[in-house]
DNA sequence: GCGCCTTGATGAAGTAAGGA
DNA sequence: TCCTTACTTCATCAAGGCGC
């Protein structure tokens, strides 16, 4: 192995597809990349680019390589930040999760805890798993949250071993119905989905963002006849509130957000409603205190909902 | 099919910085 | 001062996409 260097220009020329880009962005020239790139490949002894008139392409072997290289980088960064300054480092948490009121209300939990005055640098980002797994293996987030239908499961724990990322399962839970206590089905202790066929469908407008069955389950039976796509989630909340035939699938959410709106949870009977959530992070990544206070408040968060689900 | 354009690969010549 | 290393600049070539 050359030196870091040469790492860095791979994982560049990986993220623009091109060797002339990725020159450009490292303020470098076009023949000194190729040439690194080569070195590279001929000192670890693997093709790590296809190259075409079009740009280069990872190979299958270049694409494992890259995904260990990035995680070098990342870990490289985080032992540099060990000498940075304190107060230059401030209270640092990035993190990667699924749209999910249960997280979102220990993140706000978390941010109360900050003491305002010793600076701080946040990342939370909301995206879907796979984004959020890419994240984290790349080092653009420390720690993630995703999301996986236990039938899928199989395939996520083949993804997360494909990018290097170790797993804890934090939370299981089915989706549930998000209505208004003045729904017509709120008094039903247990809500039939044939129920809903009279009834209109709030569901996420953002489809790079799905956390809601109805758009994670292509094989799931379309009962509903109205639908109404929503991209932001306090609209989602209010009109829920103040339109009463509306329902919305998600997962358990905080009782005091519930009362904030005036709205109710309501178990539904559908097959292959079997979720899981899982912490992500890097092999090898230390925790910062941060994380540590961060996932604490996770599983707080967890606790509660799972109290009022039972 | 042809010409043009883009892309990557390669080589030569030169510059600048650092170390012996 | 000389050597090494890293880099820039320029030129050239091959390969493939694209429009006419």
């Amino acid at each position: 192995m050359n030196n870091l260097l040469h790492l860095k220009y791979a994982v560049e020329v990986e993220k623009t597809g091109s060797i002339s880009k990725a020159a450009h962005n490292l303020y470098l020239n076009q023949p000194q990349v190729s040439k690194a790139i080569r070195e590279l490949e001929t000192s670890i002894g693997i093709t790590i680019f296809d190259r075409t008139p079009m740009g280069v392409y990872p190979t299958k072997k270049g694409a494992e390589f890259l995904t260990y290289a990035k995680n070098i980088l990342a870990q490289l960064e985080a032992m540099e930040s060990l000498s940075r300054p304190e107060s230059k480092k401030g209270q640092i948490l990035s993190v990667s999760v699924p749209r999910a009121s249960y997280v979102s209300s220990a993140f706000t939990s978390f941010l109360n805890d900050l003491d305002k005055d010793s600076g701080m640098n946040i990342d939370y980002r909301e995206t879907h798993s796979v984004r959020a797994m890419k994240s984290v293996s790349e080092g653009s987030n420390d720690l993630g949250i995703i999301r996986c239908q236990m039938r899928f499961e199989g395939y996520f724990l083949t993804a997360l071993q494909k990018y290097a990322l170790k797993h804890e399962d934090i939370f299981e839970f089915e989706y549930l119905l998000l209505m208004s206590k003045d729904h017509p089905l709120a008094k039903q202790k247990e809500v039939n989905y044939k129920d809903l066929l009279d009834f209109t469908e709030v569901a996420h407008g953002d489809i790079s963002v799905p956390s809601l069955p109805s758009i994670n389950l292509p094989d799931k039976p379309k009962v509903f006849k109205n639908r109404i796509a929503i991209y932001e989630r306090a609209s989602q909340l209010e009109i829920l509130n103040r339109i009463p035939y509306t329902y919305m699938w998600v997962s358990p959410m905080p009782k005091d957000i519930l009362d904030k709106f005036e709205l109710v949870e309501k178990k539904c009977s559908v097959p292959k409603n079997k979720y899981k959530d899982m912490f992500i992070y890097r092999e090898g990544y230390v925790f910062s205190d941060y994380d540590k206070i961060f996932m604490e408040k996770v599983r707080e968060s967890i606790s509660k909902v799972s109290l009022m689900i039972k």
